[in-house]
Order: C-alpha cells, then structure tokens, then sequence
DNA sequence: TGTACATCAGTGAACGCGCGTTCACTGATGTAC
DNA sequence: TGTACATCAGTGAACGCGCGTTCACTGATGTAC
C-alpha cells in the first residue's frame, strides 16, 4: 500500500459514457452514464472495499468529470445503498429461478441442481455477488444495514417456499426460518469460497460445489430428525 | 461521508504511549507503543473498514507524531496482518476454553455451553471479533488471506476434538471437517449477529444465542442421521 | 562508579498529490408557440 | 415547420485539506571502558 488510493488493477479505458452519441435521447444518456457509475463501482469493488473508493476515482472510471457525479447521487453512500438494491436483484432472481426449477419438476428440488442454479448465477453476476459478500459486515453502516434488510426478506421467502414442500407441512413458522436460515447461510459460504477461488486460480468449483452439496444434505438430515425430536 | 476520511466517532483522547515515563525501559516503553498503534487500531475498525483507516490518523490515536509510524511498521498492510494474528490468539483462546469446558465435564459438551462460552468471548474481546468479522471477506487481499489460513486451522482443530467423541469415532477426517465447518460457519454467524445487535441497541444476545443453539442443535441431528445414511 | 559514545523512539518541517465540494460556464437537447 | 427560449448533463478552474513519505534533528536511554 504505498498509497493508500491508488488502484493496482490494470487501467482499463473509462466507459466514455459522456460521449455525445447523438440519435439518443438525452434522459436516455443520463441513464447510460448513471449505469456506467454503478458498474464502474461494482467492477472497483472486485479489489477493494467500497470505503475506500473515491468520488473522482469511480466517476473517472464512468468517463465523466468529478463534478458530474452529483448529477446521479447525492453522495458515495447514495451511490452504495443503489448498488446494494441492484446486486439484491440479482439474488432474488436466483431464487426465483430456483422456485421456477421446482415447479417444472413439479418436485422437491434436488441439492444438486440448488446449488448447481447457484454456481451458474454467481458466474453470470460476478461483481454483484462479490459486492454483497464484501460489504455484508463492511464499514458502510448504511449498506451493512441494506444488506441485511434484503437477506432477511431472502431467507423469508425461501421459508415460504420449505412450507410448501409436504414433509414439512405442519412445521412452524419460526422452525422453519430457522432452516432457511441454515441453508442460506450454507449458500453464502459457498458464494464466498466460489469468489476467492475465482480469485487466486482458474475457476475450477467442482469441490467448493461438492461440499457445499454434502452440507446441505446433511442440513436436511437434521431437519428430517428436527420432526420427531421437537415437537 | 462529507470527506471520506473523517471519523466520526467521538474524540477519545490519544494514548499517549510518547509520554516520558521515567523507570521503564526504552525498550518497554516502544512496547506500548507498539500496542496501543494495534489497540487504536481495532477500536477505529469498530466503526469502519480497515482499509479506510489512514497512517496518520492511527498515529494519532496511539500519541505519536505520523513519522514515527515506521519504527513500529513497515506499511499499513504490515499492522493489519499483526492485528490479524493478534486477533486469531483469541479466536484459539475461544477454542481452547471449550476445550477445557469438555475435559471438566469429562463429557460431550452441550450445546448450550458452547455456545456460553462463545457468547462471553465475543463480550470480553468484542473488537477483535468484530475485526475479524469485518475484514474476513474485506478490501485487503493480504488480510483476508491470514484470517482464512487461521479459520482453516480452527475447522481442523474442532474436526480433531469432534473425533474424540465416541459417537464419531469410526468418521473419516473429511466427514468430520465438514461438520466442523458448518459448525464453525453457524458460531460465525451468531458472533456477527451479536456484534451488529450490540451495535444498535442494548446488548440482549437471548435471541441470538437461543436461535444459534437450536440451528447446532439441527446440524448434530443431521450428523447423527449422517452415519446411517453415508457409507 | 564515572565518562564518553552509540543507539534509536519520537519530532517537525516539507514535498507533491488526490481528495470532496463550490462555482460559473457551455452547448446540445427539449419544449412552447 | 421554424423560431425563441428553457433545461440540464457535463466541463474546468479553484479552494483548502489530509494523505504517505523524505529528511535532518533531538535528547533520553543503553553500553563499553
């Protein structure tokens, strides 16, 4: 860390979203330009912690001048909270997925292809996933606060979807957020252990996927056994 | 954030550690020094990232002048590594009560008593763990690592203890290691709960304990299914 | 024990730099007539 | 359809500030004789 700001990453040419592209309405430019300031971060925040970014650092990397920032946010903490609804998104679209799965199969969906929807979506949403897994317990007290908020709405809807599963009909609602609860996290560890592998080597996830698979197996023998010992 | 580096936390008077003592060796007094730049240290990442944490302004706080800095670290990065491995003896700490917990007993432990022993750990040595929490999937490559590499060990070393219960005695090591971990992974859990619960309000950690002991509870039914059901 | 010298934790001035934010501006796009 | 005016995304200069790091220094502590 010689200085503290600087960005180690190779320089990547700016979006040059404020090129006049003419034939495009100007609102619609604006939208481009305050996308590219939310996928400029998220692709800052592969390295580094969103606090350490700078204003001038990400609207540079957007193609605009420092002062246009204040065009789009308020702030970087109003930049941070936009980022964590669109990465929030992206999770929500995986358990959909997820639900869509079990509806074709018209089945209890398989550990496998859980985590198998899992794998596929942290591929196609890289920066997204990354951004939530780093900023969960960040220093952004806002965005930590954002992060749970969605979460918390995640393992309720996943909840939801345990009680529909008729084994575990007659659980109650607090049994069966508890598990949720469990699986998610299960699920976290492994987008954790997915993005730094990615990381450090060639992205080979058969054994991160692998455990993470005998995990939740062994998550569910406990809910089978949770039936007859509570309760 | 009106300047990203501000702190806002309340001005808390710097150490002083420079201060002339008479009667303690030089080498004492660069002793104290050197601790209160890693104490300072944590109590700044309570409220935010490591990485956001300026040379100065740890100074500062530990009653030296920024030049000074050098005598102790090579960089910022260097500090942040000795804060980790500092913070890691209490996570061994942790382990090693339980340890002893289970040799008193001269009996498997409970749940409930390890996740007491858990709860006053985090209360007594609430800065490391929030450190650790924060900075495990954090902006700063090198920090991450050493918290990994320490967690590793800590699953290895519980896989060791959980081998010794005669229930488990025929597990294969890989077996027990992931029961290990998805132990680990719930205690995790439950310490950033705690830390964000204290955060906001009083700390009433009922809720979170009760909910951690019930999902281990879940976790060693699903070991218990797990021998039958796996070769 | 006393003296002369070496060590070294901490000091303070100085540097060039990137920071967030202000301000007056430009000129293409959008709108009212 | 043409014209006159309003809007507003982006510009660029300027500000004061905290940053990491260099350097020569001070003076108490430690050591060799």
């Amino acid at each position: 860390m010689s200085r503290s700001r600087n960005h180690a990453s190779p320089p990547r040419p700016p979006t040059r979203s404020a090129a006049v592209d003419a034939s495009e309405s100007r609102s619609a430019r604006k939208g481009r330009t305050r996308q590219a300031l939310l996928d400029e971060t998220l692709a800052l925040v592969a390295d580094r912690s969103f606090a350490s970014l700078s204003l001038r650092e990400v609207a540079k990397a957007a193609g605009i001048v420092p002062t246009a920032f204040y065009r789009h946010f308020a702030s970087m903490e109003d930049l941070g909270v936009t980022v964590v609804e669109d990465s929030m998104r992206v999770l929500r679209k995986t358990l959909r997925e997820g639900r869509r799965d079990l509806a074709t199969r018209n089945a209890v969906p398989t550990v496998k292809s859980s985590v198998a929807i899992l794998v596929q979506q942290v591929r196609e949403n890289e920066a997204q996933f990354r951004f939530l897994i780093r900023e969960q317990h960040g220093g952004v007290s806002e965005i930590r606060r954002a992060i749970d908020t969605e979460l918390r709405l995640f393992v309720k809807e996943l909840a939801i979807d345990l009680s529909r599963i008729p084994e575990l009909a007659h659980w109650g609602a607090e049994d069966l957020e508890l598990a949720a609860d469990l699986m998610v996290n299960v699920l976290l560890q492994a987008v954790a252990e997915m993005l730094e592998a990615n990381r450090r080597d060639n992205g080979d996830d058969r054994e991160v996927t692998a455990r993470s698979e005998r995990k939740l197996v062994m998550v569910i023998l406990g809910m089978n056994s949770w039936r007859t010992s509570q309760q």
